[in-house]
DNA sequence: GGCTTACTACTCGGATACTGCTTGTCCGAGTTCAGGGGG
DNA sequence: CCCCCTGAACTCGGACAAGCAGTATCCGAGTAGTAAGCC
C-alpha cells in the first residue's frame, strides 16, 4: 500500500508551475528542475491535464500551465488525478464464497467490513480536501529569492 | 494504491476465529470457510501471529487463537499488522535534487509537501484505530443461527 | 518591401518494454496423539 | 492392567515461483515559429 511516486511529482511541479508565472513551461524543463525521468513525468503531467488542473499547449513555446491558483487546488485533487478514484479497500464479499457462503443466506445489506473501512478512508480524503497547495507554499516560501532561484531553474 | 487483499482476508478470519469458541482452528479450515487459498492465508496468519493478535498451537489439533477479545483489536492492528507500518507516501526529498537542489541552500525544516501527506494519514490512522472488530461484529451479527452456521464451516 | 507558403524544430500524446511487489504455491521442522509392546 | 516407546499424521513456519501494477522509455501526430520565395 505505497503511494505512487508520481503524486509527489505532481506536487512538487505545481508548486513549481505557480512560481513560474503563468507561461507555458515545457515537461522536461519540469523534469530537470527535480532531477526527474521527463518522459515519465510527462506521463503524469498528462493525467492532471485530463484531470482538469493543468492546461497543455502544444508546439514550440508550449508546456503546461496551472489553469487555477494554487488555493483552489486541493490535496485530493493531484492524489486522484494521479492515482485515480477508486477504493484503496476493495471488498471483494468473501463473505459470500466458501462454506460460510453456502450455509449462509445470502447477506442483504452491505459487508460491515467494508463500511468500517470505507469510514476510516472517508476521513482521510476528508483531510485531503482540507489541504490547499496555497497552503503548502505559504509552509515552503521562505523568501522572493525563492521565486527567483526557481525562474532561473526552469529557463 | 491498493490495499493487500490479506487485510480483507484478516479481517473476516478474525471475526470467524472469534465465533469459533476461542479453541484453537488450523488454517486450512478458516481458508475452507471463505474459499480461500489456505496456503497463502496461512502467510497472512502468521503475520498476525507476529503481530501479537493470534496464538499458534502447533500440531494436530492445533491452529490459530486469537490472544484477546474482539473489543481489544482495532482495524489499524490488522492494517499494521498486515500492511506494515510504513506511510504510504514516502517523501524522496526531491526538493533537493535536479537544478533547484543545486540552486538552493540545502533546506533546514522537514518537506512541507510530506507534512501535509501525514497529516492526512494521520487521520486515516486515527479513524482505523476508533474503530474495534467487536463493532463490526455488532453489525453483523443479525442472530445466533449465524454463530452456529461459522461453527459448523469451521468443523 | 510585404505577403504567402513550405519547412523545420519543438511540443504533447499514446503505445511499448522492464522492474518490484503482491499473490500464490510448495516442502521441511516440530508436536501431539494413537497404537502396540513390555513390565 | 498400567506404563513406556515408537510411529504416523497433522500442524505451523519459512523458502520458492508466477502475475500484475507501477516504473521507465520510445516514437509518432500536431503546431508554432521561421525563413525563403514570389508578387
Amino acid at each position: 500500500m505505497r503511494m505512487a511516486k508520481g503524486v509527489e511529482w505532481a506536487l512538487h511541479t505545481l508548486l513549481n508551475l505557480d512560481m513560474a508565472g503563468g507561461g507555458p513551461v515545457g515537461s522536461s524543463q519540469l523534469a530537470q528542475a527535480h532531477g526527474l525521468p521527463a518522459p515519465y513525468l510527462n506521463k503524469q503531467l498528462q493525467q492532471l491535464s485530463r484531470a482538469g488542473l493543468l492546461a497543455s499547449t502544444p508546439g514550440p513555446r508550449g508546456g503546461f500551465s496551472l489553469t487555477r491558483p494554487l488555493d483552489a487546488i486541493t490535496l485530493l485533487d493531484v492524489v486522484q488525478a494521479i492515482e485515480g478514484d477508486a477504493d484503496m479497500f476493495q471488498c471483494t464479499e468473501i463473505r459470500c464464497c466458501g462454506r460460510i457462503g453456502e450455509l449462509s443466506p445470502r447477506p442483504t445489506g452491505p459487508c460491515p467490513v467494508k463500511n468500517a473501512m470505507s469510514r476510516a478512508e472517508a476521513s482521510w480524503r476528508e483531510a485531503l480536501a482540507a489541504q490547499t497547495l496555497a497552503e503548502i507554499k505559504a509552509e515552503l516560501d521562505t523568501g522572493p529569492v525563492v521565486g527567483e532561484i526557481i525562474r532561473a531553474a526552469l529557463r
